[in-house]
DNA sequence: AGCTATTCATAAAT
DNA sequence: TATTTATGAATAGCT
């Protein structure tokens, strides 16, 4: 149809086989409309061009996706089922997984024991007895570094009031020294003082790093 | 292109809709395969009859997902993709759940506690407490089934071991008044075996309806 | 992009 | 349903 015969096959003149596209693309996406408005067909036509650049015709009153369903259920074939199939799996093992925590977490907690025999029960107690055992050992724990960290704390408070008293009468001192214009002893002092402050740093453990 | 002008509107005529389309279609097929070649285009065609029978195109070396991945890549639609991504979000919340109960879990059996403080490790404290008395109530309700059930049973052994004897005793006493040509005792006595028999009927407490 | 000779597709008939 | 045929449509090559 046309001046003269084609032969069906690669037109290797770039300019010519760009204009037949754009003939022929047109000319199929107006067969795609006239098939689906004579003969209330649902068509979907997608066309790339070699360099790229895309058509599309979809008859009316049908989306791509749509057309895409109808052809899956039809050819059996998987468009993208192959993702959503794996995506469902994933679902179905977590949810499983879920389930047995669930029962597990329900079991812990003394809930439908009902189902349990006696032979069931016992691993269940052992753990409970673990935990709790667990439980109390971190909780000890943490008093008896709680109550070492006061001891320390009493202990500094100790000294730091020693000092606090000291320096008290140092400075008295000093003051009456200064009033009576004698200053050895000062001297002396106040170098030991800042030895005492360096050692003194408050130590605090880490009782709550979290929160 | 036919024997006469026809307008493009519904073919009223089922059968010659049904033949129109046929030839339309492989019309249109055939188109598709020369543009694929002549112009090295990829092409995918989808065509449902009205009677909901497929047929379809596809460009060779391009499979219908490659075009339709492409086809997203191109229009910015997305054909399937809300379904991926509620997958995806159904995945996500169930494993956080998941990921939850995980945490609840290794805590009741006293695993990661040191990310806890001590506010914290009441609760669970509390829960494993908890759950070690159902734990044992109900071993201990178990225990007691099995305890009644096994008087229940020692009672019915007595009353078997009884009536046992006394049919013996019975029996040897009807072969001595067989031998002695005596029967009116042994008449009496068959009957009141049979009420008694009646009455201990093995009663078994479901004490393990599952497993 | 438009034109036109030519081939092709197909509506109607068989 | 398949084939034939007359006709309108599509389009290759040209401008």
């Amino acid at each position: 149809m046309g001046r003269g015969k084609i032969e069906i096959k690669r037109i290797e003149n770039s300019t010519n086989r760009q204009v037949t596209f754009s003939k022929r693309r047109n000319g199929i996406i107006k067969k795609a409309r006239e098939i689906s408005i004579l003969c209330e067909a649902q068509v979907s036509v997608v066309i790339f061009s070699s360099s790229g650049k895309m058509s599309e015709y979809c008859s009316p009153a049908a989306t791509l996706p749509k057309i895409l369903e109808r052809y899956q259920q039809n050819s059996g074939r998987k468009l993208w089922d192959a993702k959503h199939e794996s995506l469902s799996a994933e679902i179905d093992r977590i949810k499983k997984e879920n389930d047995n925590m669930q029962i597990e977490l329900r079991h812990l907690k003394g809930e439908d024991l009902n189902s349990l025999n006696p032979k069931e029960l016992i691993p269940i107690e052992d753990a409970l007895q673990i935990g709790l055992t667990s439980v109390r050992d971190k909780q000890m724990e943490i008093w008896k570094l709680h109550k070492k960290n006061e001891r320390l704390l009493e202990e500094e408070n100790k000294q730091l009031a020693y000092m606090l008293h000291h320096q008290q009468l140092a400075m008295d001192g000093n003051v009456r020294e200064l009033e009576i214009g004698y200053h050895q002893k000062g001297r002396e002092f106040a170098p030991h003082m800042t030895t005492m402050a360096f050692h003194v740093q408050p130590i605090q453990p880490n009782l709550q790093e979290n929160k």
